[in-house]
DNA sequence: TTCATTTGCTAACAAATGTTAGTTTTTTAT
DNA sequence: ATAAAAAACTAACATTTGTTAGCAAATGAA
């Protein structure tokens, strides 16, 4: 645990609050009575109410993108190579629940330019596990009816972990990795 | 086409703004710009802001009750049952992708003792898809490392539909159901 | 101690918010 | 044409909002 500079820990409480009420409906009364300061005295420290958004969701896809290129690296399948991103997804998600829950829910309260360049950096993503799907379905591994909606189901899947997913729940983040690539991969159905 | 009543265009227009962009972020005064009279005469048809918002959750909250209670007459496999759900789930998401995206994201925003009434409804709602599972599995149908995992990955697996759903899109609704059932009985991979 | 930095304060602002009261206009039914 | 009902208006309200300016206290290094 190193120490938290002052910024960092009001970044951290924000994002706790922009998780549980929402961007919008979070003042910065409330983020500063959770500090137990002021409202004025957070802007000794920031510019805006929106660069903490701002930070949070652009910190938010770094890692989400570093964590995929560490991924693909690994498999050669496409097979290990969707598991490995689901893996990393999964990581980065319940290691972060809070920021993650903010990044794919408030990221629509950015203002332009950054509006943009997030929704930018979404679709990148996205097409990073399309382009998967693509070579697992030339490869004869999978078999979808489309990769665009394959992929769109997938990240689905994954991203709504952040409403239930507890750090001391009974599964850990590398089980839980490991369940949702065998549902996703293999379905429920126990033959086909 | 029946004709709206005034209440029910406001209610329309106010669910437009609410998912596009969320109910603290809306105001009155948008609402009103958006209906092209002022924000004082909305509150000839309405009592609250609130109130909108409560009358938009909860209806479709009866309408995801409604579609589920008839799918589940339907089938006697498990298999069957799950199929019919999923098909009654994404029916009603793409009827009305607009109140689903409010009745998904901004419920969070209801008072009491609403909130909480909202929340046993939907609890009570994944419990009837947990149950289909915990079905499944005692027959041998399913098989799965947790039932109420497995329900929740394919309630999120529905859930996003409406953030990519366009009804000019190359998918019929139905399309879109059988497609997703597909994906999450049988999985991605050709061969188990 | 001294000085600079960090952190916080009080006071205030202009704008935006949900909502009300009371009145007038428009529509509908007789 | 007239009365009743529905729909909209203007004006205003009390709060809440994000943010700025200027000042004071706390902290750490020299």
């Amino acid at each position: 645990m190193k120490a938290l500079t002052r910024k960092e820990q009001i970044e951290k409480k924000a994002t706790a609050l922009f998780k549980e009420k929402g961007f919008a409906a979070t003042s910065m009364r409330d983020l500063a009575t959770v500090l137990g300061i002021e409202a004025a005295s957070i802007y000794s420290h920031i510019r805006s109410k929106e660069e903490i958004l701002h930070k949070i969701c652009f910190r938010m896809a770094d890692e989400f993108f570093q964590a995929l290129d560490a991924a693909e690296a690994a498999g050669t399948s496409a097979t290990e190579r969707l598991v490995e991103a689901i893996r990393a997804h999964v990581l980065v998600l319940t290691k972060n629940t809070e920021a993650s829950a903010v990044f794919l829910n408030e990221w629509r309260h950015l203002s332009e330019p950054s509006h943009s360049e997030f929704l930018k950096l979404r679709d990148q993503y996205e097409e990073r596990f399309r382009e998967i799907i693509r070579f697992g379905v030339k490869n004869r591994e999978f078999e979808v009816p489309d990769e665009k909606f394959a992929a769109l189901t997938i990240l689905s899947g994954l991203n709504w972990l952040h409403t239930w997913y507890k750090p001391n729940g009974k599964m850990s983040p590398n089980e839980i990795a490991t369940n949702l690539s065998a549902m996703l991969l293999n379905g429920l159905k126990t033959t086909k």
